[in-house]
RNA sequence: GCCCGAGUGGCGGAAUGGCAGACGCGACGGACUCAAAAUCCGUUGUCUGAAAGGGCGUGCGGGUUCGACUCCCGCCUCGGGCACCA
């Protein structure tokens, strides 16, 4: 612990001036602001309505609220890669706060799922008990960064109280039904009503009786396909390592766990689902309306991956069999189909002589995982089941076939294979020696590239030609493409002749699949359902909430190897007997339920967080409407509504961010929010990476530990060799915040970050680096306060022009710098002024009073606490938090006399003092008296002369 | 394979059509010190030159322009995302 701020510390052998600014005194100084702004309740953001409410406060000023991407309560605490968007954010709030708004920040803890889970299970403590203490750890952490946060909105998902509410929104989802005709979300009842007056069919098997004539469990399970949430026997991504499902967005692209590394396997379990597909169109067009980095908008629209094409029912023994395509144009060339080997029709299809190769086909690409079928490098396989079906358009009898290469999770599992026009279908064609019938003429270059004749006859063809050109082979006595040429009038052709015969009809397919939603594990939400005798699910009604988690000693998920695909799950709360079963009254009277025991993935309680910062209190309700309102409400007629300013990692690019872009659409389609985003402004910020070194065998080595020795790395007195990467436990590589604060204080630590590059860049963290920034702070120190006395030596001297100027110079790019989230460059450019005021203060022993005071507010949103300090010595009355942030004057933002650069031939050749207001032709003449500018024309006579008034000039030979 | 993003001193970076390298680290020289650390002052892209000065220089090759790190075309390298999606 350092000295107290107002206690002279003792100097090594008393050569350090008592009141130099190192990390003893700065531990001092942040340690009393910390106290003093937690009493003073300074950063409490007050509401427009309910318990947090402050009408006299929010009157007048703009809110503004800021988030950051709230964090996992991990065991090892924070290292300085995780506060980078922290400090960002604080520093954005701080300035803003200093510009009038009434500033929202708050952080709180991600802390149910699985990285909580799986480190319970390594330490073996409960995960209860370690959350608590990983959340009071990074509490402490946290609180020593200054952080103005709004210390009563802090949540954690773990809380009783908040995820009551994650239980509640939950069923709000279970008890509504997209109505695809509005395109929004209603509730269940509303559909119930639909049927019972006829106005909607139900479009499941049971159709065919009229709604009336059904029995209650007959129209229960009706409703219940069309609820958001819904139970589905369907294929899941099972991980028996970790004992769990997992959805289709944390399973890596090897086919992999994200958490943990363990194999992933397809089987078919019954699981809760949500609907998030009923959105796909809104989550892909509202993107438009986002204020997000391209980028991340990018790879949202790819993971929803919108197609437009058609499907085509082609006639065959066992039935139709439907198809997706994205070129409908190409049905005439269409000589084979292709059916996934997972197919419902493929039992039907298969001919009797055909019966044992399909199977063992089936067999082998059962035995294959989603990344080894999908490998690119593999040769197309497939078997022939000895049937066929008709094409529509030609009549012709065409070969069925299976093959691994047609997923059964995209489209229909079934396609239409074009060899001429698509590169993957030519190739099996080729392979198997199917009919390849050209119903496009490749363009002349083309035939060029491959170097051979124009030829409508595919047999010459290296490889299938995809794109436009006219249309050949395309017609029967109905409809005819033949010599039309683009591609968007033959699609349209032929899909309305699909439709008019009933053969398929225009569609639009996605590559985003539902989400699966339980997890067969302890430390998630328990689901507010129970189930009746008939197996069917009911809503534990919402006096009933929370459904508790139960205490368990043995929360450990059922011990499976990570290769078992086989074993069934069992959820660790199916072991609780006495909580399994409950005795209920739902409006029947009293009968026993059995309870879910499937919890919810981690993801749910991160899915609406930032709404409860708004109102983190209220017992009534998730939120309060008007409270929503006023923080999230959207701006203008068209505006999205939604956060302010979401700072976070990529990471959550297709997770998080989609899931809350989900729930919170269909919270704002139910009425209980009024704006339609979550998170209207969003900013990644990079990472914070770090050198790792390897010895000779390839181990890591402690990285503080190795020294450089003329550009070598030493460890041990071996050299070792460097790599770069994510700071983490297995680099051996780890610096913390606490480090930094021991060694430096917080504010250096502070403004290192924020200097080191701009926000959303990664950038090495270089412990040896951040003593700059120290220096920074002791130069500014030392030039308003006199170390050895801790007086302060400000003068009320009116400052030399130039430093005057100096300063507004500073203070219009530092405002602009703040308000572009540009720290780096505002940090150079206080440091820029105070290079001049320290000459200053070496030439006059004092720093005027007009400088001092705006340089404090300048520094205050990025290291708080020694600006605090010295506004306490400045003894200014108001808070420095809610003083206004400087204005420059613009009459000093100009100099009367400014530096002009001549160039000859575009080079730099000589610079000119002129007067600022120097015109065109006073320009030009002072350059050509110049001794520098006549030596390099050298007597020639420039061709052109170019003047950039008040800027540049530039003689052209 | 497709789609994004990025390449600037020894290092992090600044400049987004107009003086390339702001600011910081490191390095070098000096002051203070018995000495060191800390601190302070100065130098620091590179080649050439005693100096003044000059040549070269923003991944590579072209182009547009009076003028290009910046805009356009083609490539290379690195990072990220998607990947048999019909």
């Amino acid at each position: 612990m350092g000295s107290t701020a107002d206690t002279p510390q003792t100097g090594r052998g008393g050569s350090i001036p008592a009141y130099r600014y190192n990390a003893s005194l700065a531990a001092g100084i942040e340690q009393k602001w910390q106290d003093h702004w937690e009493q003073d309740r300074t950063f409490e953001a007050p509401n427009t309505a309910g318990p947090l409410a402050d009408p006299a406060v929010v009157a007048g000023r703009e809110k503004l609220f800021i988030l950051d991407m709230f964090p996992y309560p991990s065991g090892s605490g924070l290292h300085v890669g995780h506060p980078l968007g922290y400090i960002a954010t604080d520093v954005f709030g701080r300035f803003k706060r200093m510009t009038g708004k009434n500033v929202l920040h708050a952080i709180g803890y991600d802390s149910f799922g699985l990285p909580a889970e799986q480190h319970a299970i390594v330490t073996g403590i409960h995960p209860r008990i370690n959350t608590e203490s990983n959340i009071a750890n990074m509490r402490r952490q946290l609180r020593r960064l200054g952080l103005a946060h709004d210390e009563r909105r802090s949540i954690s998902t773990t809380d009783e109280s908040y995820y009551r509410w994650t239980q509640w929104i939950f069923l709000q989802i279970f008890n509504s039904w997209y109505d695809d005709r509005l395109k929004k979300a209603r509730n269940i009842t509303e559909l119930e009503k639909e049927f019972e007056s006829g106005m909607r069919q139900p479009t499941t098997a049971q159709s065919a009786k009229k709604w009336k004539d059904l029995s209650k469990l007959e129209q229960r399970k009706i409703l219940d396909d069309y609820r958001l949430v819904y139970l589905a026997n369907a294929p899941v991504n099972w991980c028996p390592g970790l004992g769990t499902i997992l959805a289709n967005e944390e399973v890596t692209a090897e086919g992999r766990s994200d958490i943990g590394n363990y194999p992933v396997f397809k089987r078919n379990m019954r699981q809760w689902t949500m609907r998030i597909t009923a959105y796909a169109d809104r989550l892909l067009d509202d993107l438009d309306r986002l204020d997000w980095p391209e980028s991340i908008k990018l790879m949202q629209r790819n993971w929803i991956g919108r197609s437009t094409g058609a499907r085509v029912r082609f006639a065959s023994a066992a039935g139709e069999i439907e198809v997706f395509t994205t070129r409908p144009d190409t049905l005439f060339g269409a000589t084979f189909m292709v059916l996934s080997p997972e197919h419902q029709l493929v039992d039907a299809l298969t001919t009797k002589s055909q019966q044992s190769a399909v199977e063992k086909y089936r067999e082998s690409a059962r035995k294959l995982n989603d990344n080894e079928r999908q490998n690119d490098d593999r040769k197309k396989t497939g078997v022939d089941t000895g049937a066929t079906a008709t094409n529509p358009v030609t009549g012709q009898q065409i070969p069925i076939w299976i093959a691994d290469y047609v997923l059964m999770g995209y489209g229909t599992g079934a396609i239409m294979a074009v060899p001429s026009g698509d590169e993957r279908d030519f190739e099996f064609a080729r392979a198997y020696k199917l009919p390849i019938v050209a119903i496009q003429m490749p363009p002349g270059e083309w035939f060029a590239i491959h170097d051979i004749a124009p030829s409508p006859d595919c047999a010459s063809w290296p490889s299938a030609y995809v794109g436009e050109g006219r249309y050949i082979n395309s017609s029967n006595k109905n409809i005819s493409l033949d010599g039309k040429r683009s591609m968007s009038q033959a699609i349209s052709l032929i899909n309305s002749w699909l439709e008019k015969n009933e053969f398929g009809e225009s569609a639009i397919t996605y590559k985003l699949r539902n989400w699966l939603f339980s997890r067969q594990r302890y430390w998630g939400e328990p689901f507010p359902i129970v189930y009746d005798q008939d197996d069917m699910p009911h809503a534990v009604p919402d006096k009933l909430l929370p459904v508790k988690l139960p205490e368990l000693t043995d929360f450990k998920p059922q011990a499976l190897d990570p290769n078992d695909e086989k074993t069934d799950p069992l959820p660790p709360l199916a072991r609780v007997t006495e909580w399994l079963s409950v005795e209920l009254d739902l409006g029947d009277g009293k009968k026993t339920y059995r309870r879910e025991v499937n919890v919810m993935p981690q993801w749910a309680g991160s899915c609406w967080y930032e709404l409860r910062y708004l109102d983190p209190t209220n017992t009534e309700q998730f939120v309060d409407a008007e409270v929503e309102r006023y923080w999230m409400g959207p701006k203008t007629a068209g505006h999205t509504g939604g956060v302010d300013l979401y700072v976070g990692g990529v990471e959550h690019a297709v997770l998080h961010l989609l899931y809350s872009r989900f729930w919170h659409k269909v919270l704002f389609d139910l009425g209980h929010v009024s704006s339609e985003e979550p998170f209207h402004k969003l900013f990644n910020q990079g990472y914070i990476q770090a050198f790792a070194y390897r010895d000779s065998r390839g181990q890591t080595v402690p990285a503080n530990e190795v020294v450089e020795q003329n550009g070598d790395f030493i460890f041990e007195g071996e050299s070792v060799a460097r790599e770069y990467g994510k700071m983490g436990k297995s680099l051996k590589n780890i610096v913390t915040p606490d480090e930094m604060y021991d060694e430096f204080g917080a504010d250096t630590f502070r403004l290192y970050e924020m200097s080191t590059g701009p926000l959303d860049a990664s950038r090495p963290w270089n412990t040896r680096d951040v003593v700059g920034m120290q220096r920074f702070l002791q130069r500014t120190w030392r030039n308003l306060v006199d170390e050895e006395t801790n007086k302060l030596h400000v003068s009320n001297d009116p400052a030399p022009l130039e430093l005057r100027r100096a300063l507004h110079r500073c203070i219009h790019g530092v405002h602009q710098d703040m308000e572009n989230l540009r720290f780096n460059t505002a940090i150079s450019k206080l440091i820029e002024l105070n290079n001049a005021l320290t000459m200053h203060v070496n030439a006059t022993g004092s720093t005027p009073r007009e400088i001092a005071v705006p340089l404090t507010q300048m520094l205050s949103p990025l290291c708080p606490h020694i600006a605090e300090e010295l506004w306490q010595k400045l003894g200014v009355e108001t808070p420095i938090t809610y003083t206004t942030f400087p204005v420059a004057d613009p009459k000093l933002l100009f100099s009367e006399t400014i530096e002009i650069p001549v160039q000859i031939n575009g080079k730099l050749r000589a610079r000119l003092a002129a007067p600022a207001d120097i015109s065109d032709d006073e320009l030009r003449a002072l350059a050509l008296a110049d001794a520098k500018v006549i030596a390099a024309l050298a007597g020639a006579t420039p061709a052109k002369i170019v003047i950039v008034p008040k800027r540049l000039i530039n003689f052209v030979l």
